[in-house]
DNA sequence: TTTAACTCCC
């Protein structure tokens, strides 16, 4: 990530923009135009074979290029061709063509060669329109370069061009690509204050994705009704992100809601919409209404297609319904379509949770048979399969070979590996992985590989070296989160070591950190492992006072330290207050209350409690 | 007939 700073001289850039053009452009910005010419690359170099198409003809050229700038061309080679020939035709094509051919480089995802003819373009002084400039600014935003898209933005001005709604709403997308969603709101806001462009239903649809992705769903709603407000009006692209993102959030009616008002004002519903919802749906295991959705479909004339299949299939799945996954996959394969990387992904990933790891890689065998080049999560979802089994050495074996298939391992693999080692005990291999294949070949750690080795060593009893490891990832910059905190109290209380772990917990909120009830949990347990019953009390108050109501957990753990602490008391006013509020007592708990009444002890308060209990 | 947006799998 680059810092803000080099791109915040773009927004007053932008105000006097709109003032003057000409003669404001920032230093920083023309330094940067500077370099870009600098460094522009030379013309391609001549390909040594003929090319295919040399000979076409000029207007099957122009022709060609119209249909490739939808869909792209099936070989970077034959688009490099293309630029060629162009270049050598006369009269010159118009620029049009040449925007063509951007655009079928943008389809096919090769940002940088785009950008690198784009270069080319320039140094020949073909004359370039603002759709040639937009097009270069896009590839900058999708090769994480936003600066120089803006670097690009400020140049076209300073010439002359007056950038689109379009232009501007790429830039807005790229700042929310590089998580700058504050800095894309603030450049919307100007544009519209000084009158530089009229936003239309794109620039919205994407300040409404971004501020969904945010996770604020309700200010995504806010949004959606200013802008009908504005008299601009949402399309089927708004309403789907819009409905996605409820769905994601589980606010699955609202989405519904949404559908139902998009289809009464004549916005119709696609493929994508119905995904997300049915998606929705079986998140929340709302099968009647997954099967309602499906019906509405057929009705609607709105074919399923691979990703609605992949969607049935993940569900079942995960339900651990293979045998309906299979009949799915069937159905699709009778309709059409046909499975692809994802679809056994999600079969093998549901054998594996079944424990059935070798019908998973039965699974993954298969699909060599059928073409279908295994990816990074296939191995992935294996190599977890394995481990869940204790055959840690067979996860080993899937590593070593994800290479020579021309595959890069990736961190969930390494967490996987690692996770897998302390699950069976073999912590030293554990710290051997991490630091041979990890640390020394640079491999970038998350918050879940640190969450895994943190709670792997204090579970092994290497508590103080999982101290100072995290001493040193938070001083190589790695941020760490309250989950962090509450595996580093809970290694450091199970330890024997409840005075450090107090002292981290005590320290939380200067470190601008709030326990949530699974560090209250832990911290309440450690208490009632000491015989600390009252500061476990105190805790526990004081969550409900911290606005973090305790759940099942938290009271079975807290009932079972009070009687362990022969406290039967206290333990049945927490037992009304459990059931009061919804919760069972599970079955550690209701062990540990039968094994008391079992060989003890003639205790009023236990007798009674027994009473209300009597399972 | 040139530029920008949305969905699935650890």
């Amino acid at each position: 990530m680059r810092s803000l700073a080099s791109l915040t001289p773009v927004l007053p850039f932008l105000r006097s923009a709109a003032e003057s053009a000409a003669t404001t452009c920032g230093l920083a910005l023309f330094q940067f135009d500077a370099h870009f010419l600098m460094f522009s690359t030379k013309p391609n170099p001549k390909h040594p074979y003929v090319p295919h198409f040399s000979n076409t003809s000029h207007a099957r050229l122009q022709q060609l290029l119209y249909e490739k700038s939808k869909v792209g061309f099936d070989k970077l080679d034959d688009a490099l061709q293309v630029f060629d020939k162009m270049l050598l035709m006369k009269p010159m094509l118009p620029v049009l063509k040449f925007n063509q051919l951007l655009a079928a480089l943008v389809k096919m995802k090769e940002y940088s060669v785009a950008v690198s003819l784009f270069r080319d373009m320039r140094v020949r002084s073909i004359p370039l329109n603002i759709y040639t400039f937009t097009t270069a600014i896009n590839c900058f935003c999708h090769l994480n370069r936003v600066d120089f898209a803006f670097s690009l933005l400020a140049g076209i001005i300073k010439h002359g061009f007056v950038p689109s709604v379009v232009t501007y709403t790429t830039l807005i997308r790229g700042l929310i690509s590089q998580d700058m969603l504050q800095e894309a709101q603030l450049l919307f806001q100007n544009l519209i204050r000084f009158q530089l462009i009229q936003p239309d239903v794109v620039t919205y649809t994407i300040i409404i994705d971004g501020i969904c992705k945010r996770g604020n769903p309700s200010v995504a709603v806010k949004l959606f009704k200013i802008m009908e407000k504005k008299g601009c009006k949402p399309d089927t692209v708004t309403y789907t992100t819009l409905i996605d993102c409820l769905c994601k959030y589980r606010l699955v009616d609202q989405a519904l809601g949404l559908l139902h008002q998009m289809t009464r004002k004549g916005i119709s519903p696609n493929v994508i919409t119905y995904n997300s919802l049915v998606q929705g749906l079986c998140d929340i295991n709302r099968w009647h209404d997954v099967k309602q959705l499906l019906k509405e479909m057929d009705v609607r004339n709105i074919s399923r297609d691979v990703f609605t299949y992949n969607i049935l299939v993940d569900a079942y799945c995960k339900e651990g319904m293979i045998e309906d996954a299979e009949d799915v996959i069937e159905l699709m394969i009778q309709r059409g379509h046909y499975p692809d990387v994802v679809t056994y992904s999600s079969l093998m990933d549901g054998y594996c949770l079944r424990g059935e790891v070798d019908k998973a890689l039965a699974v993954f065998e298969s699909m060599a048979r059928k073409g279908i080049l295994p990816n990074a999560l296939c191995y992935n979802i294996l190599i977890n399969g394995y481990c869940r089994k204790k055959k840690v050495d067979r996860a080993i074996d899937l590593f070593q070979q994800m290479p020579s298939e021309g595959l890069t391992p990736t961190i969930q693999t390494y967490s996987t590996i690692l996770q897998g080692f302390f699950h069976v005990g073999r912590h030293v291999e554990a710290r051997e992985f991490f630091k041979e294949k990890m640390i020394n070949q640079g491999v970038e750690l998350n918050k879940v590989t640190c969450r895994i080795l943190l709670h792997g060593l204090c579970q092994n009893c290497y508590v103080f070296e999982a101290l100072s490891f995290f001493q040193i990832l938070e001083s190589s910059g790695l941020v760490a989160d309250i989950q962090v905190y509450t595996i580093l109290i809970d290694g450091l209380s199970k330890n024997g070591h409840l005075e450090n772990a107090r002292s981290l917990f005590d320290n939380l909120p200067a470190k601008g950190l709030r326990p949530n009830v699974k560090t209250y949990t832990v911290m309440i347990q450690a208490y009632c492992h000491e015989g600390l019953l009252d500061e476990a009390n105190e805790l526990f108050r004081e969550m409900e006072a911290r606005d973090c109501l305790p759940n099942d957990v938290t009271y079975n753990m807290f009932i079972r330290g009070c009687l362990h602490n022969k406290n039967y008391y206290e333990a049945g006013v927490l037992m009304d207050e459990m059931f009061g509020r919804g919760f069972a007592a599970d079955a550690s708990t209701a062990s540990v209350l039968l094994d008391l009444l079992d060989v003890q002890e003639q205790d009023p308060a236990l007798l009674a409690l027994c009473k209300k209990y009597s399972p």
